[in-house]
DNA sequence: TACCAGGTGGGAA
DNA sequence: TTCCCACATGGT
């Protein structure tokens, strides 16, 4: 059986080169806090290549700045992040959540469980900005991840059993957090999404990726 | 055409 | 606690 730690070396065999994508931690695209919390937010249930749209008008208009968009009209907000989806409910998340971490910017990370009081922090958006934007080691667990979990290790915990599996496994080092999600994140979408899994899939016996990663390829 | 994407909140059971 | 659904847009 695959453990947690083998995994991780792996996926960084295998996908390594995504975690270069990213200048304030691996792999997660940004170059300020301001934008990766934004993206943490425009990425709820959608795609990232979406979020860029939304994150290329806030940046035009200067928005890209948690600060001005607490100021900034809620209906302006809502026609830049359009492309994104959900926009009435996402320029609402904005405001909540620029209001609440502003006093943290480029200082200490807010408490987890005062973030997750905020509307529109879930579980996972709140590991992903005191992961990503401010080098937390909390461990992100999305779709991608339960899913791996259960297709390798019949994990069907709840978010938080399943974050901890992973923490328990690992050194507790924000930048192992951060490659390890990334780099599950990565797989997961080179790999076979299919239900059941296709035959040759990479999570169960010989797929094509996983046979790569297996190889360092 | 139908389904999915780097989820969350709120209400019902 | 857990399950279900609305929330919106763009790609395949």
């Amino acid at each position: 059986m695959m453990e947690v730690a083998e995994l991780y070396q792996l996926l960084r065999n295998a996908h390594g080169e995504s975690l270069k994508r990213g200048k304030i931690s691996p792999w997660w695209p940004g170059e300020t806090q301001d934008e990766i919390i934004i993206g943490a937010v425009l990425t709820q249930n959608t795609r990232w290549g979406n979020v860029e749209k939304s994150l290329e008008n806030l940046r035009k208009e200067g928005l890209l700045d948690l600060r001005k968009i607490l100021h900034a009209p809620e209906e302006k907000l809502r026609n830049l992040i359009r492309p994104s989806g959900f926009q009435r409910q996402k320029a609402s998340y904005l405001k909540s959540v620029s209001s609440f971490i502003v006093p943290y910017l480029g200082s200490r990370p807010p408490p987890r469980e005062d973030l997750l009081r905020v509307k529109g922090i879930g579980e996972e958006t709140a590991d992903s900005i005191l992961l990503y934007a401010f080098h937390v080691p909390e461990f992100v667990v999305d779709a991608y991840t339960k899913r791996l979990s259960r297709r390798l290790w019949g994990l069907e915990g709840s978010y938080r059993q399943i974050k901890e599996v992973f923490e328990s496994s690992l050194p507790r080092r924000w930048r192992v957090f951060a490659e390890y999600h990334g780099l599950i994140v990565e797989f997961s979408k080179a790999t076979c999404r299919k239900k059941p899994l296709c035959s040759g899939c990479p999570l169960r016996d010989g797929c094509r990726h996983f046979t790569m990663a297996h190889n360092g390829l």
